[in-house]
DNA sequence: AGCACGCCGACT
DNA sequence: GTCGGCGTGCTC
């Protein structure tokens, strides 16, 4: 029998099949050892063949199969194949995604411990006949035994005498045996029963969700208890003894979120997300694989959860970013969801406050089921959000960030004893460093990003290659010593407030202050327990907790979202305004949020403080329409990047001149087409170029095409990176 | 990705 | 003379 395997080695000239010798119990999607070259490797059975075209001399035997069961599902494999395809993927790529990065290469096991045990033979029987009167120790961890009937050695050795434990066992009156242990987070945690009673919004959505062939969208208000539905249709599944899984975005897998799930599901839930240990995760990933656990809670990789007969899909906040990976292989997390819920014949669930276009769209158009839930469930009004013109505004002192109702409304929030939020776009100290006599500003020498400003070390640094400089004193340009730092950042803000409310507790929260793992949980727990009363902080904010104490949102600058030259630059803006207003008055006090903007006539404004999101989708989608873009299109890039600029030309102009060829052919389907340098021109000393395309809906057959153009610059051009992108999120 | 084979510069 | 630079070619 002929094995075909792909090897684990990530190289667009390796990826594809290599033909071995099964061994016996060679299976479809087993994990073996095999001679590679000089080397051994790991590689992925994908099928299993009775004959071969290579020459026998030539054909190696499989070393190992390294799993006591085939790792990789029928459906696994299915799904390797779809996204391969989809998204012009390796497969070894696809592979990887689907077991935790620490399993391969045997890096990681399951935690084996030894347990000791009575011998039966001396269970019936009086201790004091192998025991010594005098030896009180050896009795004393007998009788716990006795009573415990088996414990880890490592226990007993710390909680009795360790040599009694090592005598008894010696004499074969205790026996050891090895047992998996597992790594559970959050062991503590126990499982209690709280039957919520929905309200009849909820169980109505319950309902649609349950019975719908369709995905659901459900487009709750912020508030309106859009967990308790998931919550809910989790259970209904697992009574029908099937499996479910429930993305929710990093960012809010938060203690508390992680604790409703354990404590309505116990053990059945496994928890999935970036905290975990290397060791806790595995053990997390085999619970669900073998059947120890039937719920699998967790960010975007998630969705690969090693689980059979799914019935439910839940995608909490489907708008968020966080969904489409922006490196390596680059997927979508709602088109993995829509395969592995149509294999499995399982519902679909996509919540949010603020539905993505596209999705809204879909629900619009009865490919989605839509499902509201209008109201919030503690009756609660959304927070008035007041606008301000920053252009008219007579700002304070020489900062001009802060307006005169901003520094009012502050005031009085913190003369009551209530917290407030200040909400801003960016990270660091200023986004860059320009001079005002000469217009120049400070770029990395390998990358042409601006440099950040960082204060504390007075440095400047690139945030795409980490490479440092030093603070300029004059111009390199013009000699000029005026040098100015830009936008404001978050340390700035605090440096303002400071100095206007001296006696304020002020936390910052951004990039920089939560670098370490759980830093940012860390500063908003601090908040939330009062032992600060204002935040200062970038997205990062705008999600997850809930401060009962918060009265005040102020949105620095809202604009800066706005202008960002990308085509879902408004819709995320609404999204970010609508998300982070929710975080003013969630319990019983009444929330405001101050707005400051220098273009407050622009549509977005008018729609968010009136949290009117069907009218605001209303005005978009026209816009979207007529611009052409999704989903009115698909968006595709070819993105090329080389060493040497001479190639990276030659290679995209390989590209554009096939791509142009292709649109020769599909005129009528090809709404754009262009070549040209990348928004980020050089990324670690690599320049980049980029094709891109916008296609007609329904344009497979020309996606596959565009997808072979860049399989033929990487066999032309070894030396050049290149890769596709659908829809990509950000284009720089 | 590795790791070899293979053809040109400065060292004992 | 040879040690070693990294260019290209292959791996079932």
């Amino acid at each position: 029998m002929i094995a075909k395997v792909i090897v684990d080695i990530s190289a667009s000239e390796v990826d594809r099949v290599f033909d071995y010798r099964a061994i016996d119990g060679t299976m479809r999607g087993s994990r073996v050892a095999v001679p590679f070259g000089r080397q051994t490797t790991e590689g992925y059975v994908i099928d299993i063949a009775e004959t071969t075209d290579l020459p026998q001399d030539k054909l190696k035997d499989i070393i190992s199969i390294l799993d006591d069961r085939p790792i990789v599902s029928e459906e696994f494999l299915a799904l390797c194949d779809y996204m391969t395809e989809r998204f012009h993927l390796r497969k070894i790529d696809v592979f990887r995604l689907f077991l935790p990065a620490k399993m391969r290469g045997g890096r990681i096991k399951a935690l084996q411990k030894i347990f000791v045990y009575i011998n039966p033979e001396y269970i019936e029987v009086d201790p004091n006949l192998f025991i010594k009167k005098s030896a009180h120790s050896q009795m004393e961890v007998f009788e716990y035994l006795l009573d415990a009937q088996s414990a880890e050695q490592s226990y007993l050795n710390a909680n009795f005498s360790a040599a009694a434990v090592r005598n008894l066992i010696a004499r074969g009156v205790f026996l050891t045996r090895m047992e998996d242990v597992l790594r559970t987070p959050y062991k503590g945690i126990v499982q209690k029963d709280n039957d919520i009673v929905l309200t009849e919004e909820q169980s109505i959505a319950v309902d649609t969700i349950m019975s719908s062939e369709k995905p659901t969208l459900l487009f709750g208000v912020t508030g309106s208890g859009k967990t308790e539905v998931y919550l809910n249709c989790i259970e209904q599944v697992l009574k029908k003894g099937k499996t479910a899984i429930m993305l929710v975005p990093e960012i809010s897998l938060t203690p508390q979120v992680m604790r409703i799930f354990r404590s309505r599901f116990g053990d059945d839930v496994a928890l999935l997300h970036s905290g975990l240990s290397d060791g806790e995760r595995f053990d997390e990933w085999r619970r669900l694989l073998t059947g120890g656990a039937r719920v699998a809670v967790g960010a975007r990789s998630a969705i690969f959860a090693p689980l059979t007969n799914v019935g439910l899909i839940v995608i909490d906040e489907e708008h968020d970013t966080s969904y489409s990976s922006e490196s390596n292989p680059r997927y979508i997390t709602r088109d993995v969801a829509l395969f592995r819920a149509a294999y499995n014949g399982a519902r679909l669930v996509m919540g949010s406050a603020t539905p993505s276009v596209e999705s809204y769209y879909a629900a619009q158009n009865g490919k989605y089921k839509l499902v509201r839930l209008p109201h919030r469930v503690n009756k609660r009004e959304m927070p008035a959000i007041q606008i301000i013109n920053m252009c008219k505004e007579v700002t304070y002192g020489n900062s001009g960030m802060f307006s005169a109702p901003l520094v009012n409304a502050l005031e009085q929030c913190l003369a009551s004893g209530n917290q407030a939020i200040l909400f801003l776009n960016r990270r660091g100290y200023s986004s860059y460093v320009m001079c005002k006599k000469c217009g120049y500003v400070a770029k990395c020498e390998d990358c042409d990003v601006s440099l950040v400003y960082h204060k504390d070390e007075d440095l400047l640094k690139c945030h795409y290659c980490q490479r440092r400089y030093s603070m300029l004193d004059l111009c390199p340009n013009c000699k000029s010593p005026h040098i100015k730092q830009g936008f404001m950042g978050t340390e700035r803000i605090v440096e303002h407030v400071q100095k206007m409310f001296p006696s304020a507790r002020v936390i910052r929260m951004d990039n920089d202050t939560t670098r370490t793992k759980d830093a940012h949980l860390k500063l908003l727990g601090e908040f939330a327990n009062g032992n600060a009363d204002i935040l200062v902080g970038t997205q990062m904010v705008a999600k997850g907790h809930d401060f009962p104490n918060v009265t005040l949102v102020g949105i620095m600058d809202a604009d800066m979202s706005l202008h960002f030259s990308d085509f879902r630059a408004v819709e995320r803006t609404f999204q970010l305004i609508t998300q982070v207003a929710g975080r003013a008055g969630r319990e019983k006090k009444q929330g405001s949020v101050i707005l400051q903007t220098y273009t407050p006539r622009h549509y977005v404004y008018k729609y968010a403080t009136e949290y009117d999101y069907e009218g605001f989708f209303d005005k978009e989608i026209n816009i979207l329409q007529a611009t052409g873009f999704p989903p009115f299109t698909e968006i595709l890039r070819i993105l090329i990047a080389c060493e040497n600029e001479a190639i990276a030309l030659d290679a995209t102009k390989q590209a554009i001149d096939e791509a142009r060829a292709l649109a020769a052919k599909h005129g009528d389907r090809f709404v754009y087409l262009n070549a040209m340098r990348a928004p980020k021109k050089r990324i670690q000393t690599k320049h980049r170029m980029q094709v891109l395309m916008r296609l007609k809906p329904d344009s497979d057959d020309i996606r596959m095409a565009v997808y072979k153009i860049a399989d033929g610059v990487t066999a032309a051009f070894p030396q050049v990176t290149c890769f596709t992108e659908i829809n990509p999120n950000d284009l720089s």
